[in-house]
RNA sequence: GCGGGUGUCGCCAAGCGGUUAAGGCCUCGGAUUGUGGUUCCGAUAUGCGUGGGUUCGAAUCCCAUCACCCGCCCCA
């Protein structure tokens, strides 16, 4: 068994019996998200990389360490990190700002990071996510967020936490900037490697940091003023206490965390974070936010975005696990011409029906029924020659013989 | 990139230097030639991640290597 071929590391067969929780996701995500006038778009796994260094941002972890990218006739193309990026390029290019607003797409599929794989993280994982375009009030920021608690209370999650922040404005976010590397320029030494680097390129991002002795500077008071203060300016502010108003007013709990960084450059004002507790270190199972430049930024005109991804992966290790499903019958008779009729006769009529194809002993045959299906439709010598057929209910154990004609019917008592 | 852990049948798992490598589940066959899910019997690893070494003798000790898992970082 040393030489068999196995799967790639940080990626995983979804296997028969887990399918139907997938299913789940999907079906669930397509009847929430629907309810709010999201449309489903599928954009291509692979794209130009430029799209992904423009679009998610540089600065970024996935940018620069995480992509699948490899070269093809000339150029660069890269496996999606994340799908965001790959909505707006498609927004953009099929004219959607033509649209009227707002446009609302949402999404579901595979994305690639190259990282080390963990619990609640792979290479290859899953998101589910929407994105809404053109609408810059808050009342966009408020909806997202709800389609985002409602679908989770669909799947049966309702005991998530719901975390919001306010980064501001480009402008206004200068100014934190400015304030936040002023107050940590004392410390700069004792912040770790990872800090200072971002202390230059992304001083947000040093909010991010889980290392103790970051968190520890973090945690003194002249840093704490900066962090609470708020230099966000007035529209900014307001446009996220209106955000607070909605969501109060759809009964949405959250709790705001001024700590709250998403890691990608292309979110502004509103970002929020969906956690559970029983997830380990990985444990938000949702990220989003408004990202109010990029479409300009991917070269599309000025539009107004909110959007967010979950992890489906994540998802399903909170969610009870699925009995796979068994078949509706299972044909058992020794007369495998007239098992094979049976069991057509029955698909036809919209029942997943099986049959023995090796024509074991009878015993044999109701066996296996007993594993897989419903019923057992027997077919024996007295059924064939009086047109009837004898179905077994194999949960209850009880049995009748009905005329062929009255099968489905009667299963279905 | 840095720390920690684990590798014995399809799955779970005992064994921790000594003749033929427990057991359970699953699968297959039989008891039971048309009535299952209970029970009983039987079958299934010349093999213990891989490559070396130590030893009269190794799944068990040593070295190397690989794979996977967990944590950090980051994210969903």
């Amino acid at each position: 068994m040393s030489n068999i071929i196995k799967v790639l590391k940080g990626t995983k067969d979804i296997l028969p019996q887990d399918i139907e929780m997938w299913h789940f996701l999907e079906k669930k995500a397509e009847q929430v998200f629907s309810k709010y006038g999201f449309k489903e778009i599928r954009t291509p796994i692979i794209e130009v990389t430029e799209l992904f260094s423009r679009g998610v941002g540089d600065t970024t972890d996935i940018v620069n360490k995480e992509m699948y990218t490899f070269e093809k006739s000339d150029r660069s193309i890269t496996l999606r990190p994340e799908n965001t990026a790959g909505v707006v390029r498609s927004f953009i290019e099929n004219g959607m700002s033509r649209l009227s607003a707002p446009v609302k797409l949402w999404y579901h599929g595979p994305m690639f990071r190259y990282e080390r794989p963990q619990a609640g993280r792979q290479r290859q994982f899953h998101q589910v996510g929407v994105e809404m375009f053109g609408i810059e009030q808050a009342t966009a920021d408020a909806e997202v967020i709800l389609a985002a608690v409602n679908y989770l209370k669909a799947l049966g999650l309702h005991d998530l936490d719901v975390e919001i922040n306010s980064l501001g404005c480009p402008k206004c976010r200068e100014e934190f900037k400015t304030n936040l590397k002023q107050v940590l320029k004392p410390y700069f030494d004792e912040l770790c490697e990872d800090c200072q680097k971002r202390y230059e390129k992304n001083p947000l991002r040093l909010l991010d940091c889980k290392v103790e002795s970051c968190k520890k500077i973090f945690e003194k008071p002249e840093v704490q003023e900066v962090i609470k203060s708020d230099f966000i300016c007035d529209e900014c502010s307001e446009h996220y206490t209106e955000l607070k108003l909605y969501l109060q007013k759809m009964g949405v709990k959250f709790s705001e965390n001024k700590l709250l960084v998403r890691g990608l450059d292309y979110y502004n004002r509103t970002v929020f974070e969906i956690k559970s507790n029983n997830l380990g270190s990985q444990n938000a199972v949702a990220g989003g936010g408004r990202y109010d430049s990029l479409v300009e930024q991917l070269g599309g005109e000025h539009t107004p975005a909110v959007g967010f991804a979950m992890g489906m992966e994540r998802l399903i290790s909170l969610l009870p696990t699925k009995e796979p499903k068994k078949l509706d019958a299972y044909v058992v008779s020794t007369f495998q011409t007239d098992a094979f009729l049976m069991a057509e006769e029955l698909r036809h009529q919209g029942l997943n029906v099986e049959f023995d194809l090796t024509n074991k002993k009878f015993s044999k045959q109701l066996e296996k029924a007993s594993k897989v299906a419903k019923y057992a439709i027997i077919l024996g010598e007295d059924e064939i020659l009086n047109h009837q057929v004898s179905i077994k209910n194999l949960e209850q154990g009880k049995q009748i013989t009905v005329d062929r004609a009255n099968c489905v019917k009667m299963m279905s008592l």
